[in-house]
DNA sequence: GCATGATCC
DNA sequence: CACCTGGATCATGCA
């Protein structure tokens, strides 16, 4: 039992991991995680319920005027939470072009009605409305009956949920705060931390894209990482052909969404939806992709020739996931068991990276008794933690090593470090401070 | 209890 | 030819 990576540093170090299919030892990471999980749980993130509750004002408000508008444009009531209702405003009595049929009708999804919303003004409002109520009922007023005496809430960290060994949060869930536009940094406005603290905020950069390299060796994408290369405009180079300071933001997009389309085994038919440009174009971008990359094609392939003959495919870790779907004489269903088979190993190695790397920093604030700091979240590549200001230059010195040094890729792992009194205004930390040893 | 559609990595 | 991006949680409508 203490073969384990963790009561034993130098054993998982001491580990060939060249040649080697489990680089490092991960016996019972998920038995060692628990105890940091209910930690976390029970320390909580403090909320500003002010914030919260003059959000929820301004939410309603214009909720409010969002469906006035919508009903004076259209002369009649209905339920815009009720997605039937919409979709027969839309398609039959505006008789505007429906997309696909779902089980129960025609879909009104945020993808559908954007090929849609010139055809009429209603739909980007449809659209906004939408928004602003899952903010309002999600993430202000579910959130706000959360609070604890204490002023914090304290989300539940799951294991064995997720398929792909991935933590997850629930009750509520705070991986899913919202980040992206004004509503996001608003709402993250309101997580902070007591006086005389700070919150930091670290996340692997691009962990995901690293361990493909990893795995499949890929010398162009080993080159782009070794030299700290942007990866996205890296592959654009690649699929454009040009050179870095011919690449457009467009293109660049292109290329960061064949990425991550790459690790999810993305068809030309799904590229073509999220680029909103056509097969042709979408399954050109994967084949030079595919070209480009001659490691990566060839890793992919064995990837899934290894699940089909194995029946499972496998992570860093040696952590196995069967995928009986492989075996389906439904297309739709094998398809989607290959597309299991590629992802599984990739985000599944990412997650073990993190949980190893969390163990690590749990082991090293209690040996350097940095009794308050707190690990106080993980979104998956991220962690977040509550910390003490004259612990700040400590504790940002542990983090990044223990996450950039927990496993030896062929390729270095970065992290990306920002702090802030709030979750919404946090900004990156480029210098470091040398000056802790 | 399922379908839909929103949020995150 | 169709249709097919991996992993999650949550609120709401509706049968």
């Amino acid at each position: 039992m203490n073969n384990s990576p963790l009561s034993n540093k130098n054993n998982r170090e001491s580990v060939s991991i060249s040649d080697e299919l489990h680089p490092y030892n991960v016996d019972n990471i998920d038995g060692q995680i628990q105890n940091l999980l209910t930690t976390m749980s029970k320390v909580g993130f403090l909320i500003d319920v002010e914030v919260i509750n003059n959000l929820e004002v301004e939410v309603e408000d214009l909720l409010k005027k969002l469906s006035v508008r919508i009903f004076h444009h259209i002369g009649y009531d209905i339920n815009l939470n009720s997605s039937k209702q919409i979709a027969k405003l839309l398609y039959e009595d505006l008789e505007l072009p429906s997309g696909k049929k779902k089980k129960t009708g025609f879909s009104t999804d945020e993808v559908t009605l954007k090929k849609i919303k010139k055809l009429h003004p209603i739909i980007p409002l449809i659209l906004e409305y939408r928004t602003v109520y899952k903010l309002k009922s999600t993430y202000l007023e579910s959130l706000r009956c959360r609070i604890e005496e204490d002023g914090r809430i304290h989300s539940t960290f799951l294991l064995d949920v997720a398929s792909t060994g991935r933590i997850v949060s629930r009750d509520p869930n705070l991986q899913n705060i919202p980040i992206r536009g004004s509503w996001g940094e608003k709402i993250r406005k309101a997580f902070i931390v007591p006086c005389e603290k700070i919150l930091i905020a670290i996340d692997y950069s691009q962990i995901d894209l690293r361990v493909l390299t990893h795995f499949s060796k890929e010398s162009k994408l080993i080159e782009a990482f070794k030299q700290n290369q942007d990866i996205h405009l890296s592959t654009a180079m690649e699929i454009f052909n040009k050179k870095a300071s011919d690449i457009t933001a467009d293109e660049r997009r292109i290329a960061k969404t064949v990425n991550f389309g790459i690790i999810y085994g993305i068809s030309p038919h799904g590229l073509s939806e999220s680029l909103e440009i056509n097969q042709k174009q979408a399954a050109y971008f994967i084949k030079t992709y595919l070209d480009k990359y001659p490691q990566v094609k060839q890793y992919l392939d064995l990837s899934r020739q290894n699940a089909l003959k194995n029946g499972y495919t496998e992570t860093l870790g040696g952590e196995k996931r069967y995928i009986p779907e492989l075996k389906s004489k439904n297309h739709f269903i094998r398809s989607s068991g290959e597309r299991m088979a590629i992802n599984y190993p990739i985000q599944g190695s990412s997650a073990e990276i993190i949980k190893l790397a969390m163990l690590d920093i749990d082991c090293e604030f209690v040996r350097r008794k940095l009794s308050s700091s707190k690990m106080i979240l993980q979104i998956h590549d991220e962690l977040v933690f509550e910390v003490e200001n004259e612990e700040k230059d400590a504790v940002i010195k542990i983090v990044k090593e223990k996450m950039e040094n927990v496993v030896k890729l062929i390729i270095p792992l970065k992290v990306s470090i920002k702090e802030g009194v709030n979750w919404g205004e946090m900004t990156e930390i480029l210098k470091l401070e040398m000056a802790i040893k």
